[in-house]
DNA sequence: TTGACATATGCTTATATAGGAATATATAGT
DNA sequence: ACTATATATTCCTATATAAGCATATGTCAA
């Protein structure tokens, strides 16, 4: 077998260079595929591509508009890649042992 | 052109469940491939291929022991991918806006 | 050296893309 | 209906694996 699909799993979802990329400009709010196309250089087919693999691990959502599609970041789908990673903080930064504690208190779970 | 080459990616590296597996054994202590391979219920080339690509993008270093090659993990470079997720934390935790703060007193950037 | 154990590598196969090009669909305006 | 614009989809190709299996390498012990 080969690799996971990417419409499958977030973490292969955003294992291409582009997608991270598209997600980055989303990060600052919603654009038009063509908006997404010129920015960051792309064929228009490769864009709305991209798209739909964010689309189907729901890292993104559409806003139709005319004749335009807004996407739109979703980025909480994000944190089960953040949570991972977050949990091996600590072997990079000595204190980062009292991260999770903040956190915690952050969310008021105390 | 197809997806990069793990080997060149650590996001593409940990694409793969079964290295992210890895990684999280690794996470409590050294092990050997034969102690990954059976907890992991791997083969044993497989598990040696999983260790290599991880030890490519320098996510694992390997200490030689007679006939054993024990694995740890180097976590540090799993920093810029947590660096990238983090940037996207206030998306599912409003007052995670304070966290970026947190963080540079923690490491002391002041 | 021979044998046993531990690990790595090579080969083959099936599959999953990513990109390019062409085309299809959708929507708005005239 | 016709046209222009915006976006999505289809087809094709080259490439990158991941797994399975066989085999090679490395290391220790008798």
């Amino acid at each position: 077998m080969a690799r996971l699909a990417t419409t499958s799993d977030v973490y292969n979802a955003i294992a291409e260079p582009q997608r991270r990329s598209i997600i980055n400009l989303l990060a600052k709010g919603e654009l038009s595929v063509n908006d997404i196309t010129e920015t960051l250089e792309l064929n228009q087919p490769q864009a709305s591509k991209h798209l739909k693999v964010l689309k189907e691990v729901d890292l993104v959502t559409v806003r139709k508009a005319g004749k335009q599609r807004f996407y739109n970041l979703n980025g909480e789908n994000l944190k089960p890649i953040h949570d991972w990673v977050m949990s091996f903080a600590h072997l990079w930064t000595e204190r980062f042992d009292r991260l999770e504690t903040y956190l915690d208190e952050l969310q008021g779970k105390e």
